[in-house]
DNA sequence: TTAATGATTGAGCAAATGTTCAATTATAAT
DNA sequence: ATTATAATTGAACATTTGCTCAATCATTAA
C-alpha cells in the first residue's frame, strides 16, 4: 500500500487533493485484509448455504449434505473453514458431530446483502 | 441442490425435521449465486479498497492506482469486474475515465461488515 | 503528422479455491 | 472382537483468481 509519487501519472498526481481526501476512507492493512476475508468466507453458495441453515437449525454433518445435495467430505471440507473463521460451533454426541451458528452479526450481513439483490 | 434421500446418511435424514425448517432458510439457486457473488465482489483487499475510496471520492484509474500504489493495468481490471458488477461507473473526459460508485447499498454493507470485525 | 500519455485489453502465469476420492479415526451396534 | 457408520483428513485435480507484461486504443500536445 505504499504510493509512489509521481513515477506514472506523470503530472504527479493529478488529483492530490482527491487522492488525500480518499485515502481516510481507507482502512489499515490489517483491518482492510480482516474485512474482505469476512466477505470471502460468504463468497461460496455452499458456505453461504451452511451459514443460513445453521442460522436456523443446529445440524450435523450428514443432515447438511443431504439437505444441500453433496458428500460428507466435501460439507466437512467447508465446515472445518468455517470452524476456522470462528462463524460456527459444534458438540460432539457420539458419532455425530452437531454444528450451529456461532456469531450474531453475520445474519444481518447476509440481511443487507439479500436485499441489495433483490432490489435489482 | 437436489437432495438425495437416503443414500448415505442410511438412518435416512437423521433429523428430517430440521432439514425440512433449515431448507426455509435459504433462497432459490440464483438468488444465492447473485448473494454469494456480492460477497465475492467484495473478497478482494484491492476491490473493497477501490469501492471505499470510490465511496468517498471520484478518482481516475491513475488516482487510485498510486492511492493503492499498484499499477494502472490492474486497477483497470477491477474496475471492469466493479463496473460489469453496476457497483461502479464512470464518466470520460479526454484521455481520462472518472470512476465514482454506483449503489447506495453496498457501503451499508461495509458498515456492518466493519463492526463485526472490530468486535474480534 | 508525430509523439506522448491515460486507459484498456489479452495472454500468460503462479497462487488459491472447491470438489472428489481413498484412507483413516472414533464411536456404536452386533 | 467384528462390523458398520458419521466424520475427518490429505492428496490430487480442474477451475478460478489477480497480477504482470506487452500491445493497443484514444485523446491531447507539440
Amino acid at each position: 500500500m505504499s504510493q509512489k509519487l509521481g513515477e506514472k501519472c506523470d503530472i504527479s498526481f493529478i488529483h492530490e487533493d482527491r487522492v488525500k481526501s480518499a485515502r481516510k476512507a481507507l482502512h489499515d492493512d490489517e483491518t482492510t485484509l480482516e474485512l474482505s476475508d469476512t466477505f470471502k468466507i460468504l463468497s461460496d453458495p455452499t458456505r453461504l448455504n451452511i451459514v443460513l441453515a445453521l442460522a436456523r437449525e443446529e445440524l450435523c454433518v450428514c443432515d447438511i449434505a443431504a439437505l444441500l445435495g453433496m458428500t460428507e467430505s466435501a460439507i466437512s471440507h467447508q465446515l472445518r473453514l468455517l470452524k476456522n473463521f470462528r462463524l460456527v460451533k459444534y458438540r460432539k454426541n457420539g458419532k455425530m458431530a452437531y454444528y450451529s451458528l456461532d456469531d450474531e452479526h453475520i445474519e444481518d450481513l447476509i440481511r443487507i446483502a439479500t436485499r441489495h439483490v433483490e432490489e435489482l
